[in-house]
DNA sequence: CTAGGGTTAG
């Protein structure tokens, strides 16, 4: 055993209740031992009995007569009987304890309870905490039955103990019974109940006792707030909680902080959450990755690789959780290169499941399978996420047989399918057209893996549906639905109706789109080029005025192209780029040869009223046109281009790559904000259908 | 005796 695990003060000291009704406090004052050193201790513990005696025997003050004299009757007694005395097995029980061994000390116990004597408060905490560490339920309530009998009240802090083991142990009801008998409850009690509800999400309830607690006149303390403010449900209710903190001063506190700004993240506000941790004079790695990892989920990798950057500059190391949320910022950004340097990283913390798995997801949303795959392969541990993302990133790249067949591979390895999963499933099915195993999956996966069809996966439904042409049975389960459909169920239905050139069911979900999202620009265009599509220029012109009416401006189309560890932005309209001009000569040329070679621009896409040459010429200025000729003129010759768009891609820009990755024998892969077109000599991933 | 950061879909 280690000397470490032995009690900073060792009190082997006898408590004996004393049957004439006086109270329970022990009358004894003994001033607290210095704790000896290490080498010390270990003597100290294997003569504890010596030094119980000793203690036990000189009491000081008048009211510990009696105590004194049952004590010593006792103590002879039992001699006498040549049996153990109280003594004794208060010593033994309190030995067990400290030395974590559970069946002894439940043994002692047991005598300790038959003789009515008791042992100091701290031996029954070095008891309760190796109840926790092993899971025993069932000896912790044994204790708590011992603790509470013949009237006895135990301590608050024992209690305490007590508490935070029942909400350890999942048994909420239990604590909450125990908490609703305790007669003093402090701040810790409190703070427990308010912890366990939080982490059971039952934020009423944690918000409830945090009222209660206040007109319970105890004041809340750091821990308190920590716990409490991940329980707020929303931003008011955080605003009161926030100004609360700072008229306490508790906001200096780094647990206090960092769970502001996970809260302020959360809500959506990165920046509120930016601003709580700027004001901080010290902080630590946690703090940081709080903020990072705020940014990241908030998909605004930019200010989270900025942070990165400064969080390195303050000399802080990252960790895994660092790590997670960069290559987390790497894959909204579709960072192909920066990701590769972090798994050089990655590659110092061994088999960290959530980080391989982050970086999993990084190489498969930007486009590199290999990278991806190889990842998947050398992964020891692989959990459901871990084959979710490898699923779902072989189908979103067009690989729907490879990722049927890893689904495959993944129930026979007996990881459980999860919700996620069967969304991935369904997406490859539906992506390569694979409508009886598409529906053979949906129909089953409630009995097979007990899992109910969500939105996402009748989402995928009806784009398999509606790939197939079968529209009509795509609005049907449309219909079938158990939740509102949401815009992006109907978005799906649109592209399916564009394709199919249905233009009254294309006008109905567009119209139910706009109803859904009335400031999302991409909808206003869809639907208006629809309407010019078939001639309505009335109703073109209605759906353009109900835009400037409602504010709603077009974002510009816009690409990302990483180059020598750079990113170059090409965005509609802008011709900030220092190589414009030589770029745009080289796309000039580039369309001349694809003409030559029978290709037409489609300007159906171009979405001003221009006409003819002027039409062409604005749409020959799509970003990612300019940032593929970017890519042709400054990467190596056989490397492939890699892009990101913030817009869905035209169909003109789609035939222009599949043809320049045609004549030019490279590979682009070009990341619309839903899918992913991997351009080769053998055309797009996407089967022309998007 | 009570508190903080990271991963999969759309």
């Amino acid at each position: 055993m280690k000397a470490a695990s032995l009690p900073p003060r060792l009190k082997c000291i006898l408590l004996l209740l004393p049957s004439c009704g006086q109270s329970s406090s022990f009358p004894f004052k003994l001033p607290p031992p210095p704790p000896p050193p290490p080498l010390l201790r270990l003597l100290v513990r294997s003569r504890p009995y010596s030094l119980t005696v000793t203690a036990t025997a000189t009491p000081t003050g008048s009211a510990s007569e009696s105590c004194n004299m049952l004590n010593t009757t006792e103590y002879h007694n039992a001699t006498s009987n040549s049996s153990p005395s109280s003594i004794t097995i208060i010593d033994e029980f309190t030995r067990f304890c400290y030395q974590r061994d559970l069946p002894r000390a439940m043994k002692a116990l047991d005598s300790i309870q038959n003789r009515n004597v008791w042992a100091v408060p701290v031996t029954y905490s070095e008891l309760l905490k190796c109840c926790l560490s092993r899971g025993a339920v069932h000896q912790a309530r044994l204790v708590q039955k011992h603790l509470f009998s013949r009237g006895h009240q135990p301590e608050t802090f024992l209690v305490n103990i007590l508490l935070n083991m029942y909400v350890k142990f999942n048994l909420l009801d239990e604590a909450q019974a125990l908490f609703d008998q305790m007669p003093h409850r402090n701040v810790v009690s409190w703070t427990t109940m308010i912890a366990a509800y939080t982490t059971a999400m039952l934020n009423d309830k944690a918000l409830e006792f945090l009222i209660l607690m206040l007109r319970d006149g105890i004041r809340p303390n750091m821990f308190t707030y920590s716990s409490v403010l991940r329980a707020c449900q929303g931003l008011l209710n955080l605003r009161q909680l926030h100004s609360s903190i700072i008229k306490t001063g508790l906001d200096s506190d780094v647990f206090v902080r960092s769970a502001l700004i996970d809260i302020y993240s959360k809500w959506g506000e990165p920046r509120n959450a930016l601003h709580v941790f700027d004001e901080m004079v010290t902080g630590d790695s946690i703090v940081w990755n709080s903020i990072i990892g705020g940014f990241a989920q908030n998909t605004d990798g930019d200010e989270a690789l900025n942070l990165f950057k400064r969080m390195k500059q303050a000399g802080f190391m990252a960790d895994q959780a660092t790590l997670t949320s960069v290559l987390r910022a790497c894959t909204g950004l579709a960072l192909l290169e920066l990701g590769r340097q972090v798994h050089v990283h990655v590659i110092k913390f061994k088999q960290d499941l959530i980080l391989n798995n982050a970086l999993l997801d990084m190489y498969c949303k930007c486009g590199s399978l290999e990278d991806a795959n190889s990842t998947f392969t050398r992964m020891l541990d692989k959990d459901v996420i871990s084959w979710s993302t490898m699923i779902t990133g072989l189908a979103q790249n067009g690989f729907s047989r490879a990722a049927l067949e890893l689904f495959e591979s993944m129930k026979a390895s007996g990881t459980k399918p999860s919700y996620i999963t069967i969304v991935g499933v369904l997406f490859a099915c539906s992506h390569a057209g694979l409508v009886e195993d598409g529906q053979y999956y949906f129909r089953s996966m409630k009995t097979c893996f007990g899992i109910d069809p969500g939105r996402e996966h009748y989402g995928c439904m009806v784009d398999l549906l509606g790939r197939a042409g079968k529209l009509d049975e795509a609005v049907k389960l449309i219909h079938e639905m158990k939740d509102e459909p949401d815009a992006v169920t109907w978005r799906t239905l649109l592209g399916a109706c564009r394709v199919h050139r249905n233009t009254d069911l294309a006008i109905y979900s567009a119209k139910k789109i706009l109803s859904l999202e009335p400031n999302n620009a991409g909808t206003y265009i869809l639907l208006s080029n629809i309407y010019a599509n078939s001639q309505r220029w009335e109703d073109v012109a209605e759906v353009r005025m109900a835009m400037r009416d409602r504010g709603v401006r077009k974002e510009p189309g816009c690409s990302w192209i990483e180059v020598n560890k750079q990113i170059h932005a090409f965005i509609l309209g802008d011709n900030s780029h220092p190589q414009i001009v030589a770029i745009s000569m080289k796309l000039k040329q580039l369309i001349w040869r694809l003409k030559e070679l029978g290709y037409v621009p489609q300007t159906d896409f171009v979405l001003q009223d221009l006409e003819g040459e002027q039409k062409e010429d604005s749409l020959s200025y799509h970003s990612e046109k300019l940032a593929i000729v970017f890519g042709m003129m400054s990467l190596q010759k056989e490397g492939t281009i890699r892009i990101r768009k913030n817009l869905r891609i035209c169909g003109d820009c789609h035939v222009f790559a599949k043809l320049v990755a045609n004549i030019e024998r490279r590979n682009i892969v070009i990341r619309d904000p839903i899918r992913y077109h991997h351009f080769s000599n053998e055309g797009c991933s996407c089967g022309d259908y998007w």
